[in-house]
DNA sequence: AAAGCTGGTTTCCTTGAGGAAACTGGTTTC
DNA sequence: GAAACCAGTTTCCTCAAGGAAACCAGCTTT
């Protein structure tokens, strides 16, 4: 007669908890945009969307549109409309928005130390 | 007449740079699994194919496999096959792995205050 | 009035990620 | 020799992400 093995690492409430966690913040930040678009919006004050258009390399005008509406949901950007002659759109970053700069900078960190070990092509890993 | 206009903010090097470090990163954690296999691996010293099936809540054999064989050509994770009676396969996360735990603790952070503040649902923004 | 700007939306299409289930093959237990 | 276990692989399928291009509405410039 087998026991049928079960899970034992993970079926803490600490893990349930952090594996939600990191589900969570990997749906708000999925796409192929969103780090990108955050980048550049922590960059500058504000930005129309032309201009994200323009700044954030080789997105098109529906992708854009998708991205800003799913992050505005999530209230990590603001849109406001300016009542300019043609009418502008400014897009800005929350203050919520910038609570995922360390997230943000770890990842660019290890891609750019992860590039510098690949030049060094390590000794004897 | 009309000068088309470029971008200005990620035309420099350093900007370039970080984009493509973001990229490199995202590439290699790409998928709906590598996170939490990684953090499952960091918590144990190693861990048998089976054992990760099961740990790893609701993965398959087949994408189990297919993110092992990703993670172990980056290096990530190490494969180990053990001469024991009926054949047993040992995966140990790497110290090079474990550089991302700052990554995924940053995630696991950021997701867990987001639902804190769902919850006491922010007075004014 | 024609053309161009802004800020999108809509349509159509392709590709790939991911899942379910069956299968392999070697070993061991019943 | 039948059944079960480990560690996968293979096949088939579905669905969603993402891209290209056309379109739209309001306004301005020429």
């Amino acid at each position: 007669m087998y026991m049928k093995k079960k899970a034992i690492l993970n079926n803490n409430i600490v893990c349930q908890k952090r594996m939600q966690a990191i589900r969570d913040t990997m749906e708000i930040l999925s796409g192929k945009w969103k780090f990108h678009i955050l980048g550049t919006l922590m960059q500058s004050h504000s930005l129309r969307f032309m201009d994200l258009l323009r700044e954030v390399d080789g997105i098109g005008a529906k992708m854009l549109s998708k991205e800003l509406q799913d992050m505005e949901i999530n209230r990590l950007v603001t849109r406001r409309v300016l009542d300019t002659k043609p009418v502008t759109v400014e897009y800005e970053i929350t203050e919520h928005g910038r609570t995922l700069a360390p997230i943000i900078d770890e990842i660019a960190k290890w891609g750019i130390e992860y590039r510098e070990v690949l030049y060094k092509k390590k000794p004897r890993t």
